[in-house]
This record gives structure tokens, sequence and C-alpha cells, in this order.
DNA sequence: TGTACATCAGTGAACGCGCGTTCACTGATGTAC
DNA sequence: TGTACATCAGTGAACGCGCGTTCACTGATGTAC
């Protein structure tokens, strides 16, 4: 027991640095991830991996989630703050921001256009949706500390969805206000995608100002006050 | 001269070819364009196609300014509408939108995650900007035509690049505005790539309601009213 | 109008490369009695 | 405590594939006199 349990640990060791090799080729040679690459970069035969990752795919599927889980943490921790609702807001973009100035190519795997021949499964939805939840979760403490107005019902058919997305960010929650907080975690992200994928190039380079700029936007939508 | 014509004629007409094929391939097989799959579909010797295009990425920076041009005239035709100013905006963001479905890998090319090993040449800049430019105009004759109010300037940095913005898009216009119009834009970018993407994947359906819905939110930002 | 030459499109073989995945194998580590 | 067996990590060769690009060539089209 204490012998397998060794064992176990080597295992998870070395899965660990298959990923992490994985991550810095990522990071190195762009999106086109080999894993003969990686196996020789580690030293050992290619065919090896595959008593670690079933399939390239699978490889991928794991640096997604971890991709996932490293962004969500750090969002989530960015939004704990104990400032001004808008104030964490703010902190959480520029925290995921900086997550993805980071990480470049972790990004594009998990917001860029899709690898293709690849599809993501199912159980990376619970890592993919923690920025979203942490985002909304200042929305709707905000909301619940009565803080934000509840603005104006939406029409058919957008109401039901909104409904289930709200269910999800908290009970209570006007369907109307978490389509807001949805819309302004995607408008974060096309503005950081836009960065990353150079369409502020030789237009924008004070980008942190400029993410800044967009997120008050963002926010005078929302109905989160916002000190100057 | 003539019949030095003829030759250019038909020239022009096989270059074409390839990018229609090399379109044809992208929509069906991804991102991974591949040049002997090109000249396989067409039924020439892959070392033809070098007749036409230099090497592979010459072909792909074709590619890239054709959608761009195409994506420019579709935007540029829709922001010409004789409506309200604000309603051009949606149907613009509408046509975009509807552009990028029907060509989602195009779409990709231009928006998603650069291409591995792929640098754009300069030249692509005068196509990459008609969008912004066709959404920039929309917003400089309201604010011509008095009908948008010119906002809290800009605090430095952003202050000065916000100038050079304003003066590509129209002379006199405040900086402060033409950064909205800037952020507008990619909004609206965001958003269309979230929906390709998959962002949107068993939460939004009513894809077209929900983009309207955060154009609203981006023209109130803007200054821009909307009539219901 | 006819001829000699230059230009150009297209061919097919080859180079050199890397890839994902499989398979039979060796040798070490763990397990059961 | 010792032995027989099962599990597992890792190897190295191979399969079959596709890729971008080059090169010497053929044959048709265009040009100049």
């Amino acid at each position: 027991m204490k012998a397998a349990s060794l064992r176990a640990r080597v295992r998870a060791e070395m899965t660990e640095e298959i990923k992490t090799v994985a991550k810095r080729h990522l990071a190195e040679e762009g999106a086109n991830l080999s894993l003969r690459a990686v196996a020789r970069d580690i030293g050992m035969a290619s065919s090896a991996v595959y008593r670690y990752f079933a399939s390239r795919d699978e490889l991928l599927t794991a640096l997604i989630i971890d991709a996932y889980d490293s962004l969500g943490a750090a969002a989530e921790s960015a939004a704990a703050g104990g400032d001004a609702f808008a104030r964490r807001w703010i902190d959480t973009g520029h925290a995921v921001r900086e997550w993805a100035l980071a990480r470049p190519h972790e990004w594009a795997l998990i917001y860029g256009s899709p690898v293709p021949g690849y599809a993501a499964p199912r159980d990376t939805v619970t890592s993919a949706i923690r920025v979203i939840l942490a985002l909304g979760g200042i929305v709707a403490e905000a909301h619940a500390a009565g803080a934000l107005p509840d603005g104006e019902p939406l029409a058919e058919p957008l109401a039901p969805e909104a409904r289930s997305v709200a269910d999800v960010l908290a009970p209570g929650l006007p369907p109307q206000v978490a389509f807001r907080a949805l819309g302004g975690w995607l408008q974060l992200c096309g503005a950081i995608s836009a960065e990353l994928f150079g369409q502020l190039q030789n237009t924008v380079e004070a980008r942190r100002e400029f993410l800044e700029f967009q997120m008050r936007g963002t926010l005078a939508w929302i109905g989160l006050e916002v000190t100057p």
C-alpha cells in the first residue's frame, strides 16, 4: 500500500512533467503541439507518452482543463478582494489579462480559434465556467446588497435563457442582470483577445489603460457604480 | 497586346481558382491549409502552384486580404443605410456576424489565434481597417450631426493615442468618442468570436438577439440613442 | 507572312522532414501465498 | 522471509502518412524581325 502509492506518486509526477513540457512547447512553438517533440524534450521514447495519455487529444484536453483552472483560480482570487464591487470587477479583469499575457498560447488554446480536429469533451465545463462564476458572483453580491438597479426585463426569446444563466450565478438574480454580466465577460474576453491576437498593433500601446477604459463602459452598462 | 492580355487573363483566372479552392479547404478542413491538397483538388501538380504563389505564406496572405476585403465590403454596404445612426450600427453588426457565420474559418483566419509561423505583412492593413472605418464613420457622422455627446475627455496616456485614431476616422472627432467606437468594434468582434468559437454552447441559443442585446449596451456607452 | 527565339505554365520525381500510433519486447516494481 | 506471478514503465523499430519546396524538363504561347 505504501509501495503502491509510491508508484502512483511517481506516475503523477511524470504526468505533470509531460504537461509542463507540453505547455512550454505550446508557448514556444505555437498551437501545433507535437507529442513526439514533447517526448524528445523529456528524453523518452515517443511511445512512452502513451502510458500517460491515450492520445494527443487527451493530452490537449488535460492542458485545456489545466489552463481553465489556472485562469479560474487567478480570477477567483482577484475577485475576492474586499473593495467596492466595481473595483473588484476591474481588478479581476486586469488579473485575467495578466494571466493571458503571461501565457498567450494557453489563452489561445481556450479562447482562440478551435484546434482543427479537436472537440472538447464535456468534463471541461466545470473548469471553463470558473471565471464567469467569479465575475457573476461580484455582480450577484452587488445586487444582493442593493447596489445594482434591476434594469429593463428582457423580451422573448432571451428571457428564459437568461433565467437559466441567472440560476447558475445566484438564486434571485434578475435574468437581465445575469445576461449583462455574461456580456461583460465576453467583452473582457474579446478585448484581451484583441490585444493578444494583434488587433491593437500600431494603434493602441497603453493596453492596460485601454482595457480599463473599456471595462468602465461595461460596468456602467451593468449598472455598477465606478468611483474614478 | 491583345494576346498578352489573354495570357494575363488566364493567369488571373487560375489565381482566382487556387484561392477559391483554398477557401473551400479552409472551410472544410479547418486552419491547416495544405498547398498539396489544394493542388490535388484542382488537378494540377503541387509544384505548379508555385507559378502563382511563391510560398504557402503568400497564399495565406492573399486569402487574408480577400477575407478582410469581403468582410469590409459587407460592413460598408450595411453601414451605408439611410436609417438612424444606431440602427445603422446594429445592422452593420448583424451583417458582420452573418458574414462570419457563413465563413467561420475565414473569420478565424483574420480574428482568431494567429497562424503558427505566419506573420501578416504590412499590406494587409488597408483591407483590415475597413470595418472599423465603416463603424467609425457612422459614429463620426452622428457626431457631426450633433447627435452624440462629447463625453469626458481622456486622461494620459490614452489621450494622444485616441487622438490618432480620431484623425483616421474623421477630422474633428473627439478622441474619447473615437476610442469608444474602437472599443465598440472590439466588443462586437469579441461577441462574434465567442459565438463562433463555442463559448455560448449550451448557454445562449438566441444568438442574434443576444448580440443585439450587447450592441445596445455598446451604443448606450458610445452615446448613440437607440430607438426600441 | 514566316521564322527564330524568349517567355511562361505545368509536370513528375525527388529531398528531407515530421507526425501519431502500434507492437513485440525487456526489465523493474509490486503482490499473494 | 522467500518465491512465483502479475503489473506496469519504458524501448526502439516500424507503418503509413502528408507536408513544403526544388529542379530539370517539356511543350505551348507570345514577340521581334
